[in-house]
DNA sequence: ACTATGTCTATATATTTAGTAGACAAGGAG
DNA sequence: CTCCTTGTCTACTAAATATATAGACATAGT
């Protein structure tokens, strides 16, 4: 799969909570600074991440972000579904995100593509935040 | 990486094309309509394919594609970069396609990455035209 | 000449990417 | 209770990419 920026950002600001985690909150303008983001559009990412449960938030003078789970229990496959969709490199090979495509026709090519999905996916759900701090 | 329709397109294609290799040309019109692909948009993969040096052409009555080189010859890698560049993840963890990402700032980050566009890179590579008939 | 093929370039449309903008909501400090 | 600070929500936009389609042209064979 090819990550979008988006992606990308989503990553290193869930690290950069990962490194507060059960400490502090941090401003969203922070975690942009910290980590060459813009920020409105990482105000956008957050929203996304904390509705699908990844972080939470508290408003007003000192608010803020963090995690809402801990860092071991967040992986970066489910990171990357969330933003980017299908970790397969073809939608027929995919297993969340499945549709026909023409590779189908050639079994063995198609088997190129799961062997690669498989390894992808493996290595995205077993890394998770706490392995990168 | 995620692979473009074009992409799934040329690989079938070429495929076709290895079954009558070394015997026979075959017509566009035949690969496109034995391989579902719209005939206009295969005229134009075998065109890059051609510049690439992939296969080669004859014109006029009983003119069509064949490859250029011996199946064996020919990897899926290969065929991919042309159509759609790289193959890893993000730019940061491309060997042909370098670019400066985001992610480069955690290096355990990145290196998850590599190991993944690693991984991709030797399958696709070790994966001859040959072995898809 | 005529027909069947490949060649080349332009155009079209939809989707995705990567943001920016601005009005609104809520919590804390004085 | 008002102001300031922060997050929330929705809309908008500009550029690139994906997925084709169109048509005039070039060339080989009959």
């Amino acid at each position: 799969m090819r990550l979008s920026r988006k992606s990308e950002y989503a990553l290193l600001a869930l690290i950069d909570l990962a490194h507060s985690y059960g400490r502090e909150r941090k401003k969203i303008i922070e975690v942009a600074n910290g980590n060459n983001i813009p920020k409105k559009y990482l105000e956008q990412i957050f929203l996304q991440l904390k509705g699908a449960g990844y972080v939470k938030s508290a408003r007003g003078a000192n608010g803020g972000y963090e995690l809402a789970k801990a860092p071991n229990e967040i992986n970066l496959a489910e990171i990357i579904r969330l933003i980017d969709g299908p970790l397969a490199s073809v939608g027929s090979a995919s297993l969340y995100f499945f549709e026909h495509t023409p590779v189908e026709r050639n079994k063995k090519l198609l088997q190129i593509f799961k062997d690669i999905r498989n390894f992808v996916s493996d290595k995205l759900e077993n890394t998770t935040l706490d392995h990168l701090l």
